[in-house]
DNA sequence: CCATCAATTCAACATTTGTTGAAACGTATG
DNA sequence: CATACGTTTCAACAAATGTTGAATTGATGG
């Protein structure tokens, strides 16, 4: 990603009904949500959403399939991951330690994956080696 | 972190000459930059860029420390870990593999950690020790 | 203590950005 | 084909944001 998509992106998010927006379809996941239902989900007239609607697609962060009468939008779950890599690039000058706490941070990142298969132990230990052996 | 602080910080990074002032300084590291020579590599006038300073810092993306004339400033790793981490919150309905891209991205992070020295333990420690001991 | 340098504050201006209501579009259904 | 529904486009207005130059503060060295 480069500067000008990255800024984009950054002010697309920087304003509150599109932070809204964009954490709302984050976390609908990719089965997405109607125009409509985001409307109501964040509390603007659709008129005004669909202008936000336009700035989040074209920053990269949202993409938008017709269904029916509706258009479905879902978090662009890619245009999200290299904006955070844009953003983290070349962080630390050499030191791993120094911007490992954010690598962390996302790992941790909250997706309860059904909790049965939750091993306690390597998750530290692996993450080490998925760093060691590049490709 | 919550809504309105990610909102503060995304807005602004959403300003070309702050996203610019922010990537300065989170590829100088920990040493920081001065804001004499931050004006200089992002090629604005000190007043103005003073302005987007204590806008960067008000959202919690920058920190300062003066040392004798100059004012010292670098980048708030801990503020953008938590960014990354609200964006990115509750992020895949229990489907860890749609995120995972993004974690992968994060810790590919290109910090070519001078392979030799990197020790598995106390670093942590380190840290903490050294955050406990303010002035 | 005065001269100098680095950085910040302030007020005025110019520009960009968000919101609103009316009208138009595309898609399904009777 | 006419109607209803969900969504988008457009133009006008209102509000927030970035930039500039002059004046101020804080720190250093002669």
């Amino acid at each position: 990603m480069d500067e000008p998509q990255a800024l984009a992106a950054f002010a697309a998010l920087g304003q509150a009904h599109r932070l809204r927006v964009v954490r709302a379809l984050v976390t609908a996941g990719p089965t997405g949500l109607a125009a409509g239902l985001l409307a109501e989900a964040v509390g603007i007239a659709s008129t005004n959403l669909s202008f936000h609607l336009k700035e989040l697609s074209h920053a990269g962060l949202i993409t938008s399939r017709r269904e029916g009468k509706s258009v479905i939008y879902s978090a662009a779950y890619a245009g999200l991951s290299d904006l955070v890599q844009f953003l983290m690039r070349d962080c630390c000058q050499g030191r791993p330690e120094v911007c490992a706490p954010a690598v962390a941070a996302l790992s941790a990142c909250a997706c309860p994956p059904s909790p049965a298969r939750f091993e306690p132990g390597p998750s530290r230990r692996r993450r080490r080696e998925a760093i060691a052996k590049p490709p």
